[in-house]
DNA sequence: ATGGTGGCACCGCCA
């Protein structure tokens, strides 16, 4: 069975349904992670997204800020919100993917959007910076406890907001006293993939000498000519998909669409 | 070296 999943950090769903329905057409993905859906649930443009096809949805948002979804042509089951931090922010959501042909065992998706950290990459002096290191200390512990559940076959997506690795941005040397690309924030990352041994399939799939970016500030004159990116969305595997044929690809077009999100999305396809 | 843009909701915050 043939499986594709997009993630993509959309910054405001309401505002970019055009664009949303223009990468579903394009690429008719079964699955599509979204990040800063900056959406309360009672005005999610559910009936949108269930005429693009989408009829399966686990939703975690809040107003202005944040907020996750997982909008699905297969059916969603064990759907899961986790509040980190304990700070009530939509962060996270999970469900499994319940595969109907014979012999699947279902494969839990979770999707996050890890706090930015501020600007100032020391977490006593900026509590955001803090907050960012805190969530990814309480991901792995999460992730070591086995209380995201016992399923093998799981796949882990978002916008993680760090760029671990020298040619996941543009200058390692100019970012590395920048908040996204800091060693304290890139071990702590680390730590979390090893919770699981997920595998980083981006990582994987493109030679580590090779530039990688699924992120533009807006803030660029010429964000193409410039291509001052960041690699800050990832797709992770555990080890029980990563034998499957799979490749990953970055759209890095949607980043130059009409009124785009700044972030490019992200498409994932395996056999399985 | 600085400030540049964008979204939301509120008259600033966050990215």
């Amino acid at each position: 069975m043939k499986i594709s999943l997009i993630t993509w950090n959309i910054n405001s769903v309401r505002l970019r349904m055009p664009l949303l329905e223009q990468l579903a057409g394009a690429l008719d993905p079964d699955v599509i992670c979204l990040q800063e859906t900056k959406c309360p649930d009672g005005k999610f443009p559910s009936s949108a997204i269930r005429k693009l096809g989408y009829d399966h949805m686990a939703i975690n948002g809040q107003s202005g800020y944040h907020g996750v979804a997982i909008l699905s042509r297969i059916p969603l089951t064990n759907i899961d919100k986790k509040s980190f931090c304990d700070m009530g922010d939509s962060r996270h959501v999970s469900a499994d993917l319940a595969l109907s042909a014979p012999a699947q065992s279902p494969i839990r998706v979770h999707n996050f959007y890890v706090p930015a950290g501020g600007d100032v990459p020391d977490p006593a002096e900026n509590p955001k910076f803090a907050h960012k290191l805190g969530f990814l200390n309480e991901m792995e512990s999460w992730f070591l406890d086995k209380k995201a559940g016992h399923i093998d076959r799981m796949v882990l997506v978002g916008d993680l907001n760090i760029a671990p690795f020298e040619h996941d941005v543009w200058s390692h040397k100019q970012l590395l006293k920048v908040v996204s690309h800091t060693p304290v924030e890139v071990e702590h990352l680390e730590k979390v993939r090893l919770s699981r041994g997920w595998v980083d399939l981006m990582r994987d799939h493109v030679a580590h000498d090779e530039k990688l970016y699924t992120w533009w500030s807006y803030r660029a004159r010429d964000w193409s000519a410039a291509d001052k990116g960041r690699r800050l969305d990832h797709v992770w595997v555990s080890p029980a998909l990563s034998d499957f044929a799979g490749e990953t690809r970055v759209i890095r077009d949607a980043r130059g669409w009409e009124r785009p999100s700044d972030h490019a999305p992200v498409l994932y396809r395996f056999e399985t």
